[in-house]
DNA sequence: CTTGCATTTGACCAACTGGTCAAAACAACG
DNA sequence: CGTTGTTTTGACCAGTTGGTCAAATGCAAG
């Protein structure tokens, strides 16, 4: 019989899944290391252990928490709305990801710079499945002329290059911008980029 | 009195060198073992420790070596010349940079990603004048009528954040598109882009 | 207060880490 | 060949790493 979470295990499980995403976005896998999450959650390195069996597996509970809220904006492009609109909405979607998850679009650059060894499977299943389904949507706006003819693929990776960009870089966006806070410039920009592209 | 690098002096730095940019663009500097590039480069470790004085030293060489490489592209945006011409040969330059130098973009990203420690005032400093140069003479086309009102900076980051992209996230790019070479759709994509985009 | 379970901890371990060192092997040159 | 400087190596070290364990503490219900 399964028993449900106390609440001190609740608090200690956010607490070390937290400390993980601070340290595992910053160091990837192999540079993060227990003493440092342990010392971010505020609990001593057995005690981390004995809410997590190792490593690993706050590493893998990240990784799948994670994948839902990323993939979400995408699944939400409607192929029955107007196909503009939704582009662009998309676009904003992703970039408010950035804005509000940094951490865990940085979990996800250190993952795939790593060469994706745990998550590589889900990659070519159910991500090229998801973007595939999406490009023909977005093939056929273009083959009705309601928006210009581009690769569907490339304009995908292309949003989430631009978006991702902001919270990957941040340190040298803001290094370059002096501080200011990017987001409202690249709100807009990111409208007027995709406005002109897409217009048949 | 300096003496010339011998044969095997060359030979050793150079295979030192990259294989650690082989390790440390995978891994991150905390992530990265001596032992790892030890064997990559085909030395034992107090060989390797002959060449360069520590895990450090072989670290900064490699930064310092890919800052010229790195900014050179944005460099040679020419004030001079054809302003819509000239921004979309720069970001061809930088695409080409993807697909010859990867692990040179993996380096950068990682640094960055990991808060650039190592290089943040050089961002600071170097970077941020030369981009906010480069800025300004896009500014004045944009003054000019000669290419479309967008900002500058944004527009320097969207060009940073697609080309990278094909370097920094090619197991992903890889996987959705089905291991299919990505740099031509890539190329077509950018110049249909920043032509649209530019256009007064 | 006591019993039983959940939680926390200090001490410990083997493997790995960055780095040192003296001695050995090698290369070049007269 | 011998000598001299360069290159390579095995043995080693102290600190860190992921992980274990038995014992101690906290806590809630009867």
């Amino acid at each position: 019989m399964i028993k449900p979470p106390t609440r001190i295990q609740q608090r200690n499980r956010a607490a070390i899944l937290s400390a993980g995403l601070d340290v595992f976005s910053q160091f990837g896998f192999r540079g993060a290391t227990l003493d440092l999450i342990a010392d971010a959650a505020g609990l001593s390195k057995p005690n981390l252990l004995y809410y997590f069996p190792s490593k690993e597996s706050i590493h893998t509970a990240l990784l799948e928490q994670l994948l839902d809220t990323w993939l979400d904006p995408l699944k939400a492009l409607d192929g029955t709305g107007d196909p503009i609109k939704e582009i662009m909405a998309y676009a904003q979607r992703k970039l408010a990801m950035s804005r509000d998850y940094p951490r865990e679009s940085r979990l996800w650059a250190n993952e795939i710079l790593q060469g994706a060894p745990r998550i590589e499977d889900i990659l070519k299943d159910d991500l090229k499945a998801l973007v595939d389904e999406k490009a023909q949507i977005i093939k056929a706006w273009a083959d009705d002329g309601k928006i210009a003819d581009i690769d569907p693929h490339h304009l995908i990776f292309s949003i989430w290059a631009f978006t991702q960009h902001y919270a990957d870089f941040d340190v040298q966006v803001r290094a370059v911008l002096g501080n200011k806070d990017p987001y409202d410039g690249a709100s807009v920009f990111l409208d007027t980029l995709y406005a002109k592209l897409l217009q048949p």
